[in-house]
DNA sequence: CCCTGTTGGTTTATTATATGAACCGACGGT
DNA sequence: ACCGTCGGTTCATATAATAAACCAACAGGG
């Protein structure tokens, strides 16, 4: 592995839980020597991507993230372009609308909308990272990634986060198989007891998933009607935010996403 | 150098007017060895940092930086605590109001706030780099921060952006000197014909100057009175930013600022 | 008041890794 | 068919990364 690749996926440790780590947890955290973590560190500190802070000399990410972002966003406004779809289909479907976003391995938050036709309602985190094996746009991603990607994530152990998450390896590729076969993803109580939630992924220009766009209600609204009209939805808000920014559906998944908006009028 | 900090500093060849760059253009600005810059790239790729436009094969920032910047927001939430004070500059001032900051030895745009005053007013775009010698801003920063900072941004060639533009080194830091005298810094057409500018210099926690915060307002609306008032709520909201992130004004420019602040009630 | 286990940071010889000149096939003009 | 340039690859060479041991400083605990 690559120098530079070492010192990138240090980064990778920081996330909403940790977002200040010490030089000696980082190391242990990474396996990489101190000596070289610290290394590492300073380097990164010195470009901006991480910051020291001043008394209890912690690292943090930096302030160069912001200048980076920014002009990611200006020559691809991806949030830009995912808010309006998102807060469409929270309208249209009256829950909570999130788009998630697969980078690193990892799927991570985008953007999200709320619908204000209930009191009671999904809440989302900004760039939580989501487990694949217990969301269903974790479930939407996993099912349609290259399979050595999707061995390397179910090679490892999975946290059982409510009751309900399956956590067998055969269990989950039964669902990823379920979710090709339909072109859709739905899991109910796997991440939080009592939501539901309904999922299509989403690919790059090259034809890649590169994320998903999903529904997630209360299982008590999430009947078979309404989980209907949410999908019908779901696949014209997937195919807008795909022609937005040039993302290529592959063929057999596009048919059954025609059948199903058919079925549906 | 390090080969992480020859990575990290390809990224810092993009910007708002070169937003996308092919590995021979990136290889001859950067003066890396293209094959060198072919691995690094492919690194940054692979972690999310940047990104390959799949017809082009040109590269991009990549969308692993929106996950750092929601989480460097998340901790550090700078903008956050930025825009209610900008918009409160802009109004009071009626005058665009917007503040900048240094990162990588370079000053970017942070955020910015608009007056509904005037139809006229100056606009701001996102993540724009602002050249030091050229706009009230830059001499605010430079004329405190370290000297071999100082000396190494004017041992560069100095760009004419207008007329008026001080293009001599001498001229820089004669102007450099003035701004420490008077504690802050005034520019009219070095940046833009017609546009006048006020800006005072921001530190952070360890009393290093980090950005600064300015007003910026047609020549024509800048007139002593306007300048004395837009002074004072500019300093007004320069403490209050760096109340808020813990920020240390240096002892004689916190001086300087008071007595400005008691001459004018 | 010493003991012990931390912390962030530094030094060193060792070696693994980055480097760059030359090369390749593909594309676009002329 | 020629020329220049593109993104990408190869491989011998040498530079830059590495990790163990070592600091000094701090924080409890006995």
């Amino acid at each position: 592995m690559g120098t530079t690749s070492k010192a990138l996926s240090l980064l990778e440790y920081f996330d909403r839980t940790q977002p200040v780590i010490g030089l000696s947890d980082l190391a242990r955290l990474s396996g990489v020597n101190k000596a070289t973590c610290f290394r590492l560190m300073s380097e990164l500190v010195e470009h901006g991507l991480a910051e020291q802070i001043t008394e209890s000399r912690e690292y943090r990410i930096g302030p160069a993230v912001l200048r980076l972002a920014a002009l990611r966003e200006a020559a691809v406004p991806l949030r830009d372009l995912a808010m309006p779809i998102l807060q469409r289909l929270a309208q249209t479907t009256g829950e909570t609308a999130h788009m998630s976003h697969l980078v690193g391995g990892r799927l991570a938050t985008l953007a999200y909308a709320y619908s204000a036709a209930h009191a009671m309602k999904v809440m989302m985190e900004d760039a939580e990272v989501l487990p694949f094996h217990a969301t269903s746009s974790g479930y939407a991603v996993l099912a349609h990634m290259t399979p050595p990607l999707a061995e390397a994530i179910l090679s490892q152990p999975l946290a059982p986060v409510t009751k309900s998450t399956p956590v067998r390896a055969p269990d989950v590729r039964s669902r990823m198989a379920e979710v090709r076969r339909l072109g859709h993803a739905r899991t109910a109580e796997t991440f939080e007891a009592d939501v539901a939630s309904l999922a299509l992924p989403l690919f790059d220009a090259r034809g890649a998933v590169s994320g998903a766009i999903a529904v997630a209600a209360p299982v008590t609204r999430m009947l078979p009607s309404a989980s209907a009209r949410t999908l019908t939805a779901l696949i014209a808000a997937a195919r807008e935010a795909m022609a937005g920014w040039g993302g290529q559906i592959p063929d057999e998944l596009d048919a059954l996403w025609r059948q199903t908006q058919e079925a549906t009028p």
